[in-house]
DNA sequence: CGATATCTTGAGGAATCTCAATACTAGTGG
DNA sequence: CCACTAGTATTGAGATTCCTCAAGATATCG
């Protein structure tokens, strides 16, 4: 269902360092780099974060980490989507965010993990062992100012979800989900009135993450397709044809 | 309908600084100082913070501040509950928390508040300028490991209230909201099989907290009632008198 | 080209919402 | 001190959205 994750074999950006390597970090070609937290150290800082980090993989649906378990590693994803999620007893899941590269999963100081991840499509992913993170956090004031923004950047987009989810209608959700997920990607052009949008997850998930069902999901969409504000080339292909109409749907005005 | 703010007038705890004051700060009785971030400062780094806060006061009802609106001030709270909460152009409304006693309201290095707060109850606050408090940040690390801490927390009780909107039924999000509001004031004893939960807030705000009706909570108020897993001794003052059970419901095994 | 998983569509049912009426509570004025 | 008023909460009945269960269509992979 997703594409898989293309070779990217020769056009990886080669950093070249000033000193040798102590020895070959998966950093070197990390492609995710200026996306992510990293972005804000300066080359000794890197260093020293470059020498702790090791790369991991994932499979498709593979578990990354679990609810509750000892948060080990801070992670952070180079390539791929996963999905953090909160699960009750019986089942039920929520899916409180996926997770792109450059995203960062876990919480410094932290012992335990507070959500659950798993692997949407193949994922790729650097782990720092917790303590040397900390220990590290604790030099570096700009890599916890960064830390901290990116808090307050899941706090402000928790709260839209919250809205997404406590109010507003399975159509609302939808839309607001298809535009966040075409903002995300600017695959093409950026604010025109069309956009496509490919979507590495299936349709459960997007359900477990919207707060509805596969078939509202599904039903939902097909609405949307017959009234011709999108077009789907594949189930997981598809183009935004209105955007304005999408916009003022997920508002809550269409 | 809620209670008034009992005059704290003699009980207040006098803090007998070593130096002569400045100027009186709202600071020297503050009763929520132990709560709040402000408990991990040194005594010159509180100084220099009560140095540049002032004092708020609100009435029930009155807006504090607005989505969207330029974010001079930085609150916290000292007494009194508010809601925080973003609306749809339609005016649904999504509270996505209640701030009491020692809770932060603002996000530094952040030009505009992302979500409206109003009080609930009387409230009183006292307010950093946002610009002299960032620069606070810069110079006492512990003060912004502080608000990263109080951050990550905001995160997971998001995330959970996520779970609580996508996932859980009435009935659920009652209970839940119940034990959520037992725990924070833990009037009278521990973790006993019944406790006292006095709620500040109206149906209403309930309702928009939990993503329901006024009438949904009110029926499911009725039907715990009838079931003996509550009482009501006022609309406001209710007994959990089957705390075991209430957790059971809350987490989707009841 | 067939097997399996995923997605779509349909029909009926359940939970919650909407609209409406009644009951309660607190504050006001006689 | 009691009745009145306004706001809030509760209860009821019907409508609606979304869910559940079930079947059919499509896509993917060997």
């Amino acid at each position: 269902m997703s594409k898989a994750d293309p070779p990217r074999s020769a056009e990886a950006p080669l950093l070249t360092r000033k000193f040798p390597v102590r020895h070959a970090s998966p950093c070197d070609d990390c492609t995710a780099r200026t996306l992510s937290f990293c972005n804000v150290l300066e080359d000794q800082e890197f260093e020293r974060l470059s020498a702790i980090v090791s790369a991991r993989a994932f499979e498709m649906g593979q578990t990354i980490v679990q609810e509750g378990d000892e948060a080990e590693y801070l992670l952070n994803v180079t390539s791929g989507t996963l999905k953090i999620f909160r699960a009750l007893p019986d089942g039920r899941i929520q899916i409180v965010g996926f997770l792109n590269e450059g995203d960062f999963l876990g919480v410094p100081a932290t012992s335990a993990y507070a959500v659950s991840a798993e692997a949407v499509t193949p994922v790729e992913m650097c782990a720092f062992p917790r303590r040397s993170f900390d220990r590290l956090l604790n030099e570096y004031p700009t890599l916890e100012r960064r830390l901290f923004e990116l808090a307050t950047n899941e706090v402000a987009a928790a709260r839209d979800h919250m809205l997404l989810l406590g109010r507003k209608t399975a159509r609302e959700r939808v839309a607001s989900f298809l535009l966040t997920m075409a903002q995300k990607r600017p695959c093409g052009h950026g604010a025109g009135a069309e956009s496509r949008v490919s979507l590495p997850m299936a349709r459960t998930e997007i359900a477990d993450y919207l707060g509805l069902t596969i078939e509202t999901v599904s039903r939902t969409l097909s609405a949307l397709r017959k009234e011709n504000i999108i077009a789907l080339e594949s189930a997981n292909e598809l183009v935004l044809s209105r955007l304005d109409a999408l916009r003022l749907i997920a508002a809550g005005d269409g």
